[in-house]
DNA sequence: GAAATCTACGAAAACCCTTTCGAAAAGGTA
DNA sequence: TACCTTTTCGAAAGGGTTTTCGTAGATTTC
C-alpha cells in the first residue's frame, strides 16, 4: 500500500502561495475563468501540475449544489441481469464525468431504505435504482428531492420513470423467427411462473402465433430458470408430444438442457428441433452444441439510456414517466437454422 | 421520477430557524455531542424529522478531513470474478457506513489513470484495485495520498499491499482429492497459457502429484477457458490416453466441456473417470451432469478483506505489503465422489 | 496632461456543517 | 446578598473552492 501518513492534500491555497498570486487569481487561471494574463495562467497551471494538485470536489460541490454524483441502487448484484445494466450506466456516467455510487441493497428494503438515506446526504444527483426482475418494485416515493430512474424492475408508480425491456415483444420475435424457419408445431418451456418476464414473453410468443392461425402445442411449462428443469421438461415434453419441432425458451440456461436432453434422445438441432433460447448469455450461447439462437435484452443499452435519462433530468430536461419498454434483438446462432 | 424542481435541500439552518435555536445547537442536539437539554433535544430532532433533514455528507467531510468513501477500481467489469469481488467489499464497506464509488477502466490504462484522478479529486479515503486475472498488473504508484490494496490481480510493486487467490494451493487441493478418491492416472485440461492462474494452478497440482510419487498423464493440454475446448480436449485426451482415471479442469467451463465429451465416448462420471472443475461457478456447477466438484476461490471473502484492509489503513493501522495468497476451498459434487 | 477605458488581480462572501470556547442563566452554598 | 458551580446555549472559526465586485495600475483618447 501507499503512503499513508496524512499529509494534508494539496490546496489551492497552497498552489497560490507558490504562485505568488491570490486564490482566487488562481482558481481562474486554472478553471479558464475571469481575466487572467497568459503569463500568469501559464505560471499557476505550471506549479499546479508540480504539486500534482487535484481540487477538491467536495469544496466544488458545496458551492455548486451538485455533486457530480450519482447513486446506483441494485436490488442485488449477484443476479446476471445486474452486470450489463451496472456497466451501461457505469460508462454513460464515465463519459459525463460523472461518479457512481454503488449499493446493493441484497434484495433487502431495510437496507435499500437506509441505503437510500446514504446516498440523500452524499446529495447525490441522481439515482438509478435497478431490480433483479421484471416484476413491478415498490417505489421510493415522490419525495425525493433528485430524480430517478428505474431500470430493468419497473416502479408501481406510473409516476415515476421506468426503462425496463420488452419481453412481449422478445417473445413474439422469438416465434417470429421460429415462425420463419418453417415451424409450426412450437412448444414453450420456461421459468418459474410468478415471474413477469416468464408471462410477458408467453404472451408475446401466444400473440405471434395467433397471427399465424397457430397455438402452441401443449401447455407453456413453468418451473425453475435451470438447466435442470430444461433438461426434465424437454424430456417430458418430447414423450408426450413427439411431433414438435421447436422449442421456445424462457432462458438460455432452460434451452441449454433442452438441447441435452434432445441429443440424449436422438433428436437433431436444428433439423429435426428448433431450439432458442432467451437472454444471449453469451458463456452458455456460443458454448451450447449446437450454439443457440437467443433474444438479447440490450441490456447494456438499456443501462445507458438510464444513465442519459438521469443526465437529461440533471439538466433540468422533462424525462417524462411512465414504464418504456424498450427494443430487444435476435442473434440467431446454430441451434435454429443449420449453418450453411 | 420524481419532484426535479431544483428546490434547495433543507439544511441545519432551517432545523435550528424553525426550532428557535442556533446551528450549533442544533447540530449538537442531532449528534448526542456536548451539553443539550433533553427538551431541546427532543424538539430538534422532531423538526429534523418533519423536513426530512439529512446532513450534507460534504460539508461533514470537508471538516473532517475524510470522505467516508472508498474508491473500487475494476479493469473489466464483464468478468466473472469482478462481481463476487465487488460484491464482498461492498458488503463489508457498506458494514461501516462508508459508500463506494465504482470505476470500469475496461482494460484501459488512460482510462484507469482518469478514473484515479476522479477518485483523487473526491478525495477518496481508500482505493481498491481489483484485476481481472491474477496475472500482475502494473502498480498504480507510491506516490497516491490515499491507501491502497489490490486484490485478484496482484501489483507488480512488492511495497504495494496484494490479496489473491492462492492457485497453487487450489491445484494441490484439486490433486489431493483426487488421489483421496483413488484416482492415480489424472490429466490436466485448463485455459490460456499465458495466465498466472493455469501455471499455478498447474505447479500446485505437479507438487501433490509428486508428493504421492505421480506424475499428470500426459501433457497437460492449454488453449481457451471455453467449454469447447474442453471438450475437444477431452476428446483427444480420451483417445490418446484411454487408461485416465480423472481429469483436472483449470475451469467449470473446461470441466462442462469435459463432461459432455465423457459422456459421448460412453465414458461414466465419477466412476470410470473423476472429473474436477475449478472456480465453482454455481451456474455451471450445479447444473452439470453430474454435479461439478470444484475448487472455489472464495472471492467475495477475497473482496471483503480487501474491504477490511483499507479500513485498518484509514484507522491508521499498517496494514503491511507484499501479495498475500488467500485460501481456496473444495466444493465437493458428484463428478467425483458418486452419490450415496 | 487630464479623463476615460481596459486589464489584471485580490478581498470577501457563500456553500453547510462541526467544534471550541465563552457567556448567560439557573441553581446551590456560605 | 455575594459567590460559586452546573447546565444550556450561541458566536465564530474552519474547511477548500468559486464567484462577484471593487481597485490599482496601465493604456488609450481628446
Amino acid at each position: 500500500m501507499s503512503d499513508t501518513t496524512g499529509a494534508r492534500a494539496v490546496t489551492l491555497g497552497d498552489v497560490a502561495a507558490r504562485a505568488g498570486v491570490s486564490i482566487s487569481t488562481a482558481s481562474k487561471a486554472l478553471n479558464d475563468r475571469g481575466d487572467v494574463s497568459a503569463a500568469t495562467r501559464a505560471k499557476v497551471r505550471a506549479i499546479a501540475e508540480e504539486l500534482s494538485f487535484t481540487p477538491n470536489a467536495m469544496a466544488r460541490g458545496l458551492l455548486a449544489g451538485r455533486t457530480g454524483t450519482v447513486g446506483l441502487l441494485t436490488s442485488d448484484l449477484e443476479g446476471r441481469f445486474m452486470i450489463p445494466i451496472l456497466m451501461g450506466a457505469e460508462d454513460a456516467f464515465g463519459a459525463g464525468r460523472i461518479n457512481v455510487f454503488l449499493c446493493d441493497a441484497r434484495g433487502d428494503a431495510i437496507r435499500e431504505q437506509h441505503h437510500l438515506k446514504e446516498l440523500l446526504s452524499r446529495r447525490v444527483d441522481g439515482i438509478i435504482v435497478v431490480g433483479r426482475q421484471t416484476d413491478h418494485r415498490p417505489s421510493l416515493g415522490q419525495e425525493i428531492p433528485v430524480p430517478v430512474v428505474y431500470a430493468y424492475a419497473p416502479s408501481d408508480d406510473p409516476r415515476d420513470l421506468s426503462l425496463t425491456p420488452d419481453n412481449y415483444a422478445g417473445g413474439r420475435l422469438a416465434i417470429e423467427h421460429l415462425l420463419a424457419c418453417g415451424r409450426r408445431r412450437i412448444a414453450h418451456i420456461s421459468g418459474e411462473p410468478s415471474y413477469a418476464a416468464a408471462q410477458d414473453r408467453l404472451a408475446g410468443a401466444r400473440a405471434a402465433l395467433a397471427e399465424a392461425g397457430l397455438d402452441l402445442v401443449g401447455e407453456p411449462m413453468f418451473s425453475e430458470w435451470t438447466e435442470h428443469w430444461g433438461r426434465d421438461a424437454a424430456a417430458m415434453l418430447l414423450q408426450r408430444h413427439p411431433d414438435i419441432d421447436a422449442v421456445f425458451c424462457g432462458s438460455d440456461q432452460i434451452a441449454r438442457g433442452v438441447l441435452d436432453s434432445a441429443r440424449d434422445l436422438g433428436r437433431s438441432v436444428p433439423d429435426d428441433l428448433a431450439v432458442i433460447g432467451y437472454d444471449n448469455w453469451e458463456v452458455l450461447a456460443t458454448n451450447a452444441r449446437p450454439e443457440l439462437t437467443s433474444i438479447d435484452a440490450n441490456l447494456q443499452q438499456l443501462g445507458r439510456q438510464a444513465a442519459l435519462r438521469v443526465f437529461d433530468a440533471i439538466d433540468g430536461i422533462d424525462i417524462g414517466e411512465g414504464a418504456h419498454h424498450l427494443p430487444v434483438r435476435l442473434v440467431i446462432r446454430g441451434s435454429t437454422i443449420a449453418r450453411r
